[in-house]
DNA sequence: ACCTGAACACCGTTCAAGT
DNA sequence: ACCTGAACACCGTTCAAGT
């Protein structure tokens, strides 16, 4: 149904692949965003998350994000798509946002905070695989340093979230 | 010369707009990719940087950052673009690009890891902007919010950084 | 050096019509 | 429900030609 799709994905393209009248697409799908979004979607069912009952919401966390710069990159074409749409509607990126809610929440953030370290996390994990995924053979760095920028941003992210945590649980204790 | 530019940066709107033959544009641009990249580096012409001598690096690179973010969020069309080519190429880039470095090394950072705390910083300030610049309406978190977000991985991430400069200082005063 | 006319090989999408 | 033919209003780019 939706293939690899390299940077083929234009409509007169994939009916060309199906052998089919461009506008055959249009008894399936509403409109090309609407195809492009389930593409989107069905393509973050590849990405890794933690077993429910794991006590490590870093270690999870680190996984989930480390797990999408993966799949991501392994579909470069579509990459700039995803930050457009703040990372897809469907009904993966919904099941894997609360994923990495309920992480945040066993690390102590909720409301606010959490959709705020969340969003970071996800900006970084697409705009990285975005970086990357423009780099061509000569210009720019080699894809394992940037794999490397990816991780240690990664890492920075992580702590400056947990401090925030720390922060939090420290002054609501109190109360 | 070339104009704020909603989305209408086809070759096209722009040559109708100038009141030529769209073909005319071809006497000044060898290719559209070519055009694309000259604005997007004349844009980031209006990018604030710190004073040469100021003492401050975590506060310059904040600053540095913050305008980027800002900037782009006055070219939501173009945001797009600049994380595919990894933030443009031209002088305005390469201007800035030193100067990070130069603030980086101040701090302590040199090398392989200056360049990647480099990229980190870049791609969440790109990709932040992207993020917001995907934003329509009815659909996802205010602006304001998407503002915080921004400032708080910035945060997260310059001590990140700052911290493992610490590191690198403690390491290499031994030897 | 800078422009035009005409053309090529594309797009997404709609409309009316067929089975 | 699913497809087709034909068309509309677009793209980026090239080529030959004009000043």
């Amino acid at each position: 149904m939706e293939q690899e799709g390299l940077d083929a994905l234009t409509m007169r393209a994939l009916a060309r692949r199906l052998g089919v009248a461009p506008n055959a697409l249009y008894s399936h799908v509403a409109t090309k965003t609407a195809l492009v979004d389930d593409v989107l979607d069905d393509v973050l069912a590849a990405v890794r998350a933690p077993d429910s009952d794991r006590r490590d919401w870093q270690g999870g966390l680190r996984l989930m994000m480390a797990s999408t710069h993966a799949v991501l990159l392994e579909h470069p074409d579509l990459v700039p798509l995803y930050l457009a749409r703040q990372g897809a509607r469907g009904p993966n990126a919904q099941r894997l946002g609360e994923i990495m809610l309920a992480l945040l929440a066993r690390g102590g953030l909720t409301g606010a905070r959490a959709r705020e370290a969340q969003r970071a996390l996800i900006v970084h994990a697409i705009g990285s695989a975005a970086f990357a995924s423009g780099a061509r053979e000569a210009v720019g760095p080699p894809r394992a340093e940037l794999v490397r920028t990816f991780e240690r941003g990664l890492g920075w992210l992580l702590a400056g979230i947990a401090a925030t945590a720390g922060v939090e649980g420290s002054r609501q204790r109190p109360h």
